[in-house]
DNA sequence: ATGAAAGCGCTAACAA
DNA sequence: TTGTTAGCGCTTTCAT
């Protein structure tokens, strides 16, 4: 590898390893001369400085950390994570900033997760799938580890936050159904330990001004065939559905039909998160769209300010969009 | 952060920073007892060895990278990316080395990407999306960064492989539909730049005898449109048709049925890596799993096992299921 | 505007 | 079995 080192190039250039490093770094006045003749010396000896002793230096890893914590079968049913990686290294790159990824399972393993990289590996981490009371809030806060919230967290912290607004596309949903005539609106919420999931449930609840209807799933095809059966199974079946994913609302779109349910005209359906296969469902699925990769921007940019030491600050990305597709009309 | 240091345990421990050490990497033979006494010391002093540090002492980041050179659009689309990692994960955690995630756009970007990683930010990297001829195979090579290549690759080379048979459910797919009586079966592929979809493009043509039914499509949902609608614009359509991902089969499958076919009474229909949606859907769509987790676990052991002065080899992970589904019945 | 030298926190010879 | 002593390759005071 690079067995160049800076002394090598500094040599190379007739100057001094602190010249080197500055005429990269611009961490002070250069002369144009000098700083053409460094370059000119890195370019040939095709140097580039190393990470591990700058990180030793500067006591900073330029990388940052996303800790995924879930079961490998929401990983891959999850529309929601690649697009957000994506936006999160489109704003990385421009700092030279590493992504570091760690998919964790068991408490145990990612305190550990965390503990390491806060000793010398990562500058701040992205918290996502945040949970009410979620122990990792205060864990963080105690490691002293710069992080960002990805989602609406529902207790006051020190953090950085990337909210978006999960109530109101949920009203938006209920209110086309009523305007269409339905009555009994059913939800098949996310895990209710989740915030998000919790949100739009509550919206839900608010909406409907009750939770008869309101069934909880864990994100996954099969609870939403199961909570699907039970709601029609009910002496008065609802006549619309509103699901938290769109893995769910597949599921349950399936499992109407073998009913001999026919979608939308007995039964309306939406989803969430606009699955990039929804739109071209036969029903196409009602789906709400919320620009992940914008989410991942703003996190992304938010840490990197909190790393440098600015003021938490909480910012509202909203990009939530309903797509009123053919399964609701 | 770690403010306290390695001499710091030394001093609480009563030895030195050596045997400290060594306590923790079974580096050499200590004495239970003064094993014992760094341990408490550590414990005592929250304190775990800095990476940066580390890294430095011993030319090795305990990284490893992905680079991801794709579309958003693409990365958004793609149901094989998560699982994938979650089983490089599994490998690494083993050993706590760190997954770093790098999405680049454009070849710059992406030689910048690799020059960087080489300088003491990871110690191996894995290369995905394997094109005919790629660019970044020599490359690697010349920059003498441990890799393993994911994906049949079609030229020799001195790196490690996990490789798949992409042909052998091409064929087992094909074989399906002529017994059910189809002759006219087409295929739309992904961009034949990539070894996979010329592996199965290239099995289909085998298979078939000719490659006048075959399209070029890119796995996006449009071309899956816009060839589906050349091929069903024919005059002697084809009654089955067989796409290389989930994606392009499902827009395929709203075409044709928009222009009043039935499938799979009038046009079969599979697609592949079977996403997590397409069972769930009318018809339920027939696809090829590949098991993403496994060629993931595969591929980091390879590339742990390179770093550490491996022998190259090639591993087939040979996981990949047709599942026959309404769509083609 | 540049040079000299002291670390950053760890590992790894080399001794004992 | 343990201690001593150099580095690893960079950044960053402090001088000049």
């Amino acid at each position: 590898m690079s067995r160049t080192t800076i002394a090598d190039v500094a040599r190379e250039a007739g100057v001094t390893k602190a010249t080197v490093s500055h005429a990269l770094s611009g961490n002070r006045p250069i002369s144009e001369e000098t700083k053409a003749k460094v370059l000119a010396a890195a370019e040939k000896l095709n140097w580039a400085p190393s990470q591990s002793a700058r990180a030793l230096a500067t006591r900073r890893a330029n990388a940052v950390a996303v800790v995924l914590a879930r079961d490998p079968e929401v990983i891959a049913n999850d529309s929601f994570f690649p697009a957000f990686i994506a936006g999160v290294e489109s704003v990385l790159a421009e700092t030279e900033t590493a992504l570091l990824l760690q998919v964790v399972s068991g408490r145990d393993a990612e305190e550990r997760a965390y503990r390491t990289l806060t000793h010398g590996r990562a500058d701040g981490a992205l918290l996502l799938d945040l949970r009410t009371d979620d122990w990792r809030v205060p864990f963080l806060d105690d490691l002293g580890l710069p992080t960002v919230l990805v989602g609406t967290y529902d207790q006051p912290t020190g953090f950085s936050c990337v909210r978006t607004d999960d109530a109101a596309p949920v009203r938006e949903i209920i209110a086309h159904l009523r305007a269409a005539g339905h009555e009994r609106i059913a939800h098949v919420s996310g895990p209710l330990a989740y915030v998000h999931s919790k949100a739009r449930a509550a919206a839900y609840v608010e909406a409907i001004g009750g939770d008869e209807l309101l069934r909880e799933g864990d994100f996954t095809a099969a609870s939403g065939r199961t909570r699907t059966a039970e709601l029609l199974a009910l002496p008065e079946r609802p006549t619309a559905i509103l699901y938290s994913n769109d893995t769910m609302a597949i599921a349950g779109l399936s499992y109407a039909r073998s009913q001999g349910l026919a979608i939308p005209q007995d039964l309306a359906i939406s989803g969430f998160d606009d699955d990039h296969l929804s739109a071209h469902l036969s029903p196409a699925l009602t789906s709400v769209s919320s620009d992940p990769a914008a989410r991942g921007r703003a996190a992304a940019r938010l840490l990197r300010a909190d790393i440098l030491g600015a003021q938490p600050r909480t910012e509202i990305v909203d990009c939530n969009v309903v797509h009123f597709r053919d399964s609701t009309s």
